[in-house]
DNA sequence: AGCACTTATGAGAATCATTCTCAATAAAAT
DNA sequence: ATTTTATTGAGAATGATTCTCATAAGTGCT
């Protein structure tokens, strides 16, 4: 298992307590997209007493590392996620709340394409597929667990 | 011109003046990205004297019976945009704020089936494209003025 | 037009997520 | 071990948005 403290190191972060504890909780493969409140609580849970402006704060750090990805979902909320894959867009299941991820290079080329074509330099982007997925549909729940890996995968 | 009170019977809401006044203001070709807050400065500008809260209120209104859209930028802030134009996504200078417009029906296809094969029936998407306009890469300023019509239409 | 009924508005308080402040503390460097 | 520098905690502050409730408008009916 990859070692907590050299990742910090690595990412040019001291190591401290709440770091690692907050990095833990990350790579814990029960939790893949959470929210600062998410993390304050489960820290808690496990005896950890750590203010939530340094959750917040650590959060952050860990962003501006690349440790983590933020991503601003609708009403306000950020949601957290251990930047451990390769690059990818997510399907949110409006029934369950369950979010797929998936990735697509074409769909990424195309979108470079488009943008260079405007005259524009992408840094960045944020796709998001609401719908529901067919165990919704079906039989009213939903059948797909949630799961670390990417749940799909279209290569070029 | 279309006939606003029509506009907001037809939606079902009562025709009262914020509400004539701020779906002016969208229907304004000078702005189309506005924040509930820029709304409230611009009904300050001609003189009405109308609270944010109703503001806020109206907009959601608005949202509600479709006839704006809502969408959720970056660090937690909402833009408004009258919803008179087919689907479309966003592609956001981080430099300038300029917002372009584009609509491409192959990337749309390409999640339909993708999420098809997934088992998975779209309902709707967001798309956001940040990065900087050319004008900003090479001499600092955006060129490129704010448009009403879709910036970028690529056909199939 | 006048009256009753329902809905919207205004102003300020309240809320929510997030960031800031600053004194106390812990890590890193010497 | 001691100095230096970065981090933490707690609570205050912020900014966007929503809520509350008394007042003011619309709407429908006569």
């Amino acid at each position: 298992m990859p070692n907590i403290p050299q990742n910090l190191k690595q990412a040019g972060l001291k190591t401290t307590l709440p770091r690692i504890k907050i990095l833990e909780i990350l790579k814990n493969n029960e939790v893949r997209h959470v929210s600062a409140e998410d993390v304050y609580k489960l820290l808690l849970e496990s005896g950890d007493e750590i203010g939530l402006a340094t959750v917040y704060r650590v959060l952050t750090d860990f962003e501006n590392s690349n440790l983590v990805i933020r991503h601003n979902f609708e009403g306000g909320r950020s949601v957290f996620e251990l930047n451990d894959q390769p690059e990818h867009d997510h399907m949110v299941c409006t029934e369950c709340g369950h979010v797929f991820e998936f990735r697509d290079e074409r769909m990424n080329e195309r979108q470079k394409n488009l943008a260079t074509n405007a005259g524009f330099s992408i840094a960045d982007h944020s796709l998001y597929v609401y719908g529901t997925c067919d165990g919704i549909k079906d039989r009213g729940e939903c059948d797909m667990p949630p799961r670390r890996d990417l749940d799909i995968i279209v290569k070029k």
